[in-house]
DNA sequence: CGCCAAAATTGATCTAGGTCAATCGGCTTT
DNA sequence: AAAGCCGATTGACCTAGATCAATTTTGGCG
C-alpha cells in the first residue's frame, strides 16, 4: 500500500509526454484543457505485489494506469478469490457509485500510475461534459467485457477457458506491443486460475496438455501460440 | 419481436404520471425537460416469451422498463446460454459502444416498456450533462452488480448460489414492493439455473434440500423464507 | 556456484454437480 | 373429467474438475 515512489507534477512529467495521453481518459481533452488537468495528477510508483487500493476503502483517488499490470479482484471472507479483470496501462481505475471500492487491486509486477484526488477530479470533469462522456464509455465498454466474462465463468468449460483467456489476453495486448503469437504473461497460474474460476492445477494441467498437442509452447514469462487457429477452435466450441 | 401493443405518446400517458418517473433515469429531468422528454418515448407492451432487442442486433433504441421483469442474456453458439441479468422497473436498458446490442432480452411475463430511439434520445443527452451523469451512474452501478455476479460465477458453490440469489433478489424488489419473506419468482427454474451458472435439475434439488431443512417453503410461483438468517449464513459461507 | 523458497507441474483419488431418464403435477383444452 | 403439455422434481449414474500430495523447476542471493 505504501508507494515506492511519488513523482509530484510538475516534476519531468507532463501530460503531453505521456504515452497513454491519446489513448486513455485524457484522450477527450484538448491541450488548453490537458494543461490544467496536469496539475490534478502525480505520478507514484508500486514495486510488484504491492495493492494500490482495497476493497472496501474509502475511495479518495481514481488511477490511471500508465505502466505494467494489475489483477483487480474480490475475496470472500474464507479467502476465496475472484479476480475480475487485469489492467493495462490506459486503463482507468476508482470509478463508483457508493464511496467505496468495489474490488481490491494490485500490481503485478513493477506499476506506474497517475493518480487523482477524487474531488478536485469530480469537479474537473463537472464542467466537462466530453470527458464525462469518455468515462461513461470507459465505463459501458467494461461492463460489456463483465458480461462476457460471466459467460466464460458460468458456461464454458476448462480447456475453453484458457484458449478464451489466452486469445483475449493476445488481443488486448495488440494495441500495446503490437501483434504477436507470443503471448507474454505476467501473472501467475494462480491469478489466471482465479480470473478463470478454475483450480491452479487445473490450468497447469490446461497448458501442458494444450502443449503436448503442439497447439503452443510453454516458454519463459508466458506462451507462444503455434496453432492460433487451433486455439480459436477450441474457445469458439 | 412484434410487440403486442404500441401506445404512441401523448396519448393518455404521461411522463408526470410515470410509475418510474422519480427511479429511472429520467429522475435527473427537471419538469420542463420532461415535458419535451414524453416526446421522445413511446409505451410498448409485450408478452411473455416475446424478445424485445437481441443481441448482435443492431440499436436503434434504449428501453425503460416500466412493468414486469425482463431476462437479459447471452448465448453460445452451441445454445448454451448465460442469463446476465433479470431487468426489473426502472432498469435501462440498450447502452453500448458498438452501436450493437451486446445481449438479448426476452419479456418473462407481460412487459411494458419506454422505447426510446437511439439518435433523438443522444441528442436529448447530449446537451444534457446531469441525465448523462445519470446514465453514468447507472452503467457504474451495473458494472459493479456485474462483479459481484463473477465472483458468484467462478467460486461460489451451488448451496451458495441459489441462497445468495434468493438474497439478493428479494433484496431488489424491496424498493418495489416492499419488504417482505414472500419472495415471488416471475422466472422459471431454467432461466435460475443459467443465472446461476447450474442445471435446472441442480437448482430444483438444491430447493427441495432447503425446503426439507425447513429453511425455505416452495409456494406457487416462488418461495417463501422460512429462515431468512439459515439462508444469510449459507450465501455468507 | 549452491542453497533456499516460491511457483509450477504431475499423479492419484475424490466429489459436486452434470447427464440421462423417468415420473409428477398443474394448467389448459375440449 | 379425460387428455395432453410443459415445467418441475426425483433417481441412478457419470465425469470434469477439485483436492490432496509429492516432486520438479525456477529465481534470487550469499
Amino acid at each position: 500500500m505504501k508507494p515506492s515512489v511519488v513523482t509530484t507534477e510538475p516534476n519531468g512529467h507532463f501530460c503531453r509526454d505521456c504515452a497513454v495521453r491519446d489513448f486513455s481518459v485524457c484522450s477527450s481533452l484538448d491541450p488548453a484543457e490537458l494543461k490544467e488537468f496536469e496539475h490534478l495528477g502525480r505520478r507514484v510508483l508500486f514495486d510488484g505485489g504491492e495493492t494500490v487500493f482495497s476493497e472496501e476503502d474509502t475511495t479518495t483517488s481514481f488511477y490511471n494506469l500508465l505502466d505494467g499490470v494489475m489483477r483487480l479482484y474480490k475475496l470472500l471472507p474464507d479467502g476465496r478469490r475472484q479476480i475480475v479483470g487485469f489492467a493495462l496501462p490506459r486503463d482507468f481505475l476508482g470509478m463508483n457509485i457508493s464511496g467505496r471500492h468495489n474490488f481490491s487491486a494490485d500490481a503485478i509486477g513493477g506499476v506506474t500510475v497517475c493518480q487523482f484526488a477524487k474531488v478536485p477530479f469530480g469537479r474537473f470533469v463537472e464542467s466537462r461534459p466530453h470527458l464525462l462522456r469518455r468515462i461513461n464509455e470507459l465505463a459501458i465498454r467494461e461492463l460489456s467485457q463483465a458480461r462476457d466474462h460471466m459467460v466464460l465463468l458460468g458456461r464454458r468449460s476448462a480447456d475453453e477457458k484458457v484458449a478464451t483467456f489466452l486469445l483475449a489476453w493476445r488481443e488486448r495486448l495488440v494495441s500495446l506491443k503490437g501483434a504477436s503469437d507470443t503471448v507474454p504473461l505476467p501473472m501467475s497460474r494462480q491469478d489466471i486460475a482465479d480470473y478463470l474460476g478454475l483450480t491452479i492445477e487445473t490450468v497447469s494441467r490446461t497448458f501442458t496438455k494444450l502443449e503436448r498437442h503442439g497447439v503452443i509452447e510453454i516458454i519463459h514469462g508466458g506462451v507462444s501460440l503455434l496453432d492460433p487457429a487451433k486455439v480459436e477452435a477450441l474457445a469458439a466450441a
